[in-house]
DNA sequence: ATTATGACCTGGT
DNA sequence: CACCAGGCCATAA
């Protein structure tokens, strides 16, 4: 298996800062690829196949509701790991997901 | 090839 | 952000 969007997908979300999360839409529109988000989903999901440790946990959709949950080993997994780095979970959603956004664009940044 | 499904997004209400 | 309708694209049957 040749590198692919697949594996772009797994390098943007190593770079996601501690206590920071994501959303699908925000990846794919870094790759160029606005139109296929549920391609990135798709991609994190295969991530269990892959040998690096993916912080999946941290993707959400554009809303910040945590609608990989149940791709997880159990689905309070996510929450607490999100936890565990400061975010609060509320009702399966992110609480403050304005303020913890991180978008891939940051990484541009560093190049300026 | 066609239909159905999904870790989604946008836009309108 | 809550709800609904339409669209995009890869995978499975």
């Amino acid at each position: 298996m040749e590198p692919d969007f697949n594996d772009k997908v797994f390098e943007v979300v190593k770079q996601i800062p501690f206590g920071r999360v994501t959303t699908y839409g925000a990846i794919a529109r870094f790759l160029g690829v606005s139109k296929s988000s549920r391609m990135v989903g798709w991609a994190l999901n295969k991530c269990s196949l892959r040998g690096d440790y993916i912080p999946a946990h941290r993707v959400v959709n554009r809303v910040g509701l945590l609608t990989g949950k149940a791709a997880f080993s159990s689905e309070r997994v996510m929450e607490e790991l999100l936890e565990s780095e400061g975010v609060r979970i509320e009702n399966d959603k992110v609480k403050g997901f304005d303020t913890l956004f991180w978008d891939p664009q940051e990484l541009l940044k560093e190049f300026e």
